[in-house]
DNA sequence: GTATATTTGCATCATTGTTGCATTTGAAAT
DNA sequence: ATTTCAAATGCAACAATGATGCAAATATAC
């Protein structure tokens, strides 16, 4: 799929930094940060623009935020662009990158009694197989 | 246990930003923000003290940090200090608020050939039995 | 090609977190 | 009880992420 069909599909406008920021994403082997995305788009756009686009692409489901320790995020292509299930992602301490588990399922948990489930998130840290050795 | 004997069994200066910490996280039913924190105890000590204490009394393993959405971030009472187990974190969407959940222990996944595992968190967003009704 | 609503860039501000340095303080030694 | 000194604190300054208001630019429908 590429990345303006992805835009039509949502009604969405075809603006360069969005159809950018999603061909970065879906080429990614691995979730990337903002400065990691400007760099590959040569450092276009504003940064602005750069959490406006993430937050239009986050609400509609094309591509989906990590968070690990609340000052580093990385941004990953959605699920329901790639029709897989909600997933792990795995943080490595020592390149501190972050990869979709896409092939691992998240859990589910029983809840108390009064306590709804809207989401979930699953993080898991260690050392990934490249900085093993 | 009081907060002076947590602070002496890890062998940390009894001050008195500590020691509030500590006890308030101690008595709070939810996880609390920085913020809430610093009401509860009158707005004494400055920000960055505020920090360090934290920082510190993470390292030995005191109290843990929640974060949710990268912004919101929340302190609890550690396990060791407990004597419970790695457990999952509840965000409600409509309270803002953060509640370990002691009793669910966190459930484990096997991770693909040269991944290792050093912790795991998980957190589950919804509505809470207060807000639910 | 034109009209219009959307998006962009810029300026400004808020929050969380970090660092350097002078001052203060806890607690150990006397 | 007093002295001593490493550790902790307060302050100033700074960095990163994020939000908002507004004028200018742009995408798409006509």
């Amino acid at each position: 799929m590429k990345a303006v069909e992805v835009l039509n599909h949502h009604h969405l406008k075809r603006t360069s930094c969005r159809e950018g920021i999603i061909e970065v994403v879906m080429n990614a082997k691995q979730a990337l940060s903002e400065n990691e995305i400007r760099e590959r788009l040569s450092g276009k756009y504003d940064r602005t623009t750069f959490y406006r686009s993430f937050k239009t692409l986050e609400e509609h489901k094309i591509i989906h935020k990590i968070v690990v320790d609340n000052q580093l995020v990385k941004y990953a292509l959605d699920n329901s662009v790639t029709h897989k299930d909600e997933h792990v992602h795995f943080y490595c301490i020592k390149c501190n990158s972050v990869k979709c588990m896409d092939n691992i399922p998240i859990k589910k948990y029983q809840l108390p009694h009064g306590y709804s489930e809207i989401g979930i998130e699953v993080l898991i840290k260690g050392i990934c197989e490249n900085c093993k050795k």
